[in-house]
DNA sequence: CCAAAAGTGTTGCCTTTACACCCATGT
DNA sequence: ACATGGGTGTAAAGGCAACACTTTTGG
């Protein structure tokens, strides 16, 4: 079958494997050369930028679509995955006509959407597109494009999730490749919350979480003192992840 | 019409309604006698109990049908509700036989279901079933007990996040009454934590959010030394709401 | 040998916690 | 008068932020 059958066929019947009017859209976060990045799709009509998304099938968790989503969007198993919101506003996506709706196929119609956030390692990605799209790309998040529907404050909305996880919950290890800097981490930081930090104490404060490792190697080839390189105690981090860093009250 | 065709014309009808696979369900939280209460319905058929729910109608936002069946079993507008998860397990509705999902009408299909939580003020709530329960009321939350589906589940989580909330959020305002004192601020906050606070730093921290306004009058009636009682000031307590207290890094 | 980056330790402040005394009221 | 709960202040501790010096490396 090629690809405009195969479009064809999504839209006629779809709806006899997906659930209707529930997608859900993805917000994939990368970090690459100091800078934070989503991945985006470019639809084949109209050429507009989009999040990457899809339906939920009759047998299969909401959770689990997400995932597969991901893998196919990706190639990426066992990505780190967080629900973050439901949107819900019959008005959101506001680029489709009612006329359309009313004639056309399940696809048309109105859909509440779940909303995930992904980090992932921005060198593991194979970005590949979609059934719709002709192109799956990264962008940097500051020069993100207007995108249809209400996709530019889904992203607003995971960013600013992804920083207040940031405050209890150990980030990087889905983010950065396996051994990686102190001050790599750092840059990490700095680029999601959009701040400076001191070096120092970022770095009391990291390994004080306990969950690094610093290993023996270190970071050659740049100019100036190597850094040390560190990997992420894995157990540690897991448990780290799990309770929560402070505990509130 | 009667209650027996309303429910019939409900369950046959419903789908010209309300859209499919999708449902909403509240957490509704009250502070009453030094307890933290839900409110839940007993259902007419088997007589199990579970949180108060419903259905998104088709031009309707999801948030605005919680608000709809929020209004619908407590009597009251302008509620405080928070979108919390959205519940996407196939499995989640374990009572559901598969032979009923595939004869029957659209209502015994599988559901997603997006959980909001709801702060109200106990004293305010006159509580009504809805079509499918015969019994509304609240339950204090140390003793629900086992409800249908997942809803056990939505209680743990709202309660969770609730208490995250707590962290960099005012809160109160929707559960108590205008006037209270400090002493009830403190059990309220004690309650949700379960935990207890020191009654001389509790105090400096809530007057330090600078949102509380102590008023002249005291609480009387009650033994021993006569409380005051405070308001909050509604314009700094929605301010602080907005930005939340902390900030984090 | 110098600029730029990394590694480390110390100080002070400010927030949080712990704790003690006095006051008011009903029994 | 006394038991109980409420109002207030202070001192110690701990966490966080500000900051300076030394080391390494490439040019």
């Amino acid at each position: 079958m090629d690809a405009d059958k195969q479009l064809q066929d999504f839209f006629l019947r779809g709806d006899q494997i997906y659930m209707p009017h529930l997608s859900v859209d993805c917000v994939i976060f990368g970090f690459h050369d100091n800078h934070l990045k989503v991945l985006l799709l470019k639809w084949k009509k109209g050429g507009q930028w989009c999040l990457p998304g899809g339906f939920v099938k009759y047998a299969e968790s909401v959770d689990d679509s997400a995932v597969r989503i991901l893998k196919e969007r990706t190639g990426i198993d066992n990505i780190f995955l967080q629900q973050f919101h439901t949107f819900g506003d019959p008005k959101r996506e506001k680029g489709k006509s009612l006329k359309v709706a009313e004639k056309k196929s399940w696809i048309h119609k109105r859909f509440v959407s779940v909303g995930y956030y992904a980090l992932v390692e921005y060198s593991k990605v194979n970005p590949q597109p979609d059934i719709m799209s002709i192109e799956c790309r990264w962008w940097d998040i500051n020069t993100v494009p207007t995108l249809i529907y209400d996709h530019n404050k889904m992203i607003e909305k995971a960013l600013q999730i992804l920083r207040l996880d940031l405050n209890d919950h150990p980030l990087g290890y889905n983010l950065l490749p396996e051994k990686f800097t102190m001050p790599e981490l750092q840059r990490l930081y700095e680029t999601i919350l959009d701040e400076e930090l001191d070096r120092r104490n970022f770095q009391k404060r990291m390994l004080g979480l306990g969950i690094l490792e610093r290993l023996k190697e270190r970071k050659t080839g740049g100019a100036h003192k190597a850094p040390y390189l560190y990997r992420f105690d894995k157990k540690k981090y897991d448990k780290a992840m799990k309770q929560g860093l402070s505990g509130g009250w």
